[in-house]
DNA sequence: TCATGTCGCTATTAAAAACGTAGCAATATC
DNA sequence: GATATTGCTACGTTTTTAATAGCGACATGA
């Protein structure tokens, strides 16, 4: 499974998550994911702009269509994981 | 997210994918996540034993309720993630 | 024009995680 | 008692992530 691959490394959903809602420029992306290194950061955007998920625009990184509909099918569990977390 | 940090660890996303159809034991397990290495797998079934998404049965490791619901969510991802994989 | 600030990102060094292989203790099978 | 399988640990190596500093490009304002 190549996207679990992608996936399974460190603030690759984080990042996804992120860029649904807005445009983030490198910095802003970087406070948002809890002070993720930049070297990470920048590793975990090239993965990602390779895979088509994620691109660059005028005002900063942004999902892809792929991207977003990727997102969409991660959505529903950013609401199961919070009743999850709660349950802990 | 507390989530995104459990499954954003190798092998976590394919650990669960693995044991949706059926319940597997440790060398099972082992043999069908790519040959991941004993070390890595035992972690990481700690973690999501602890988590309680998996748990412990005769039969070998398999997913709890929760580990299904969460599964349930992440299920059509691989529908999606096939024809993504194509187009790359 | 020159200091000051922000931005995207690289460099570097250190710590943590994952890999790969060997193999042990326990249980089952013969 | 010999052999095999299972779950898992030990351990040395490689890869990944972290943490921090800071550079070059560009904007702003004095």
């Amino acid at each position: 499974m190549v996207l679990f691959d992608l996936l399974g490394r460190r603030w690759a959903l984080g990042i996804l998550w992120n860029l649904s809602a807005e445009a983030l420029t490198f910095r802003e992306l970087q406070s948002r994911c809890d002070t993720v290194s930049p070297t990470v950061l920048n590793t975990r955007l090239k993965e990602l702009r390779t895979a088509g998920l994620v691109e660059k625009a005028e005002s900063g990184y942004v999902l892809t269509g792929a991207g977003t509909a990727l997102f969409q099918h991660l959505e529903p569990l950013g609401d199961w994981a919070a009743d999850w977390t709660r349950s802990l």
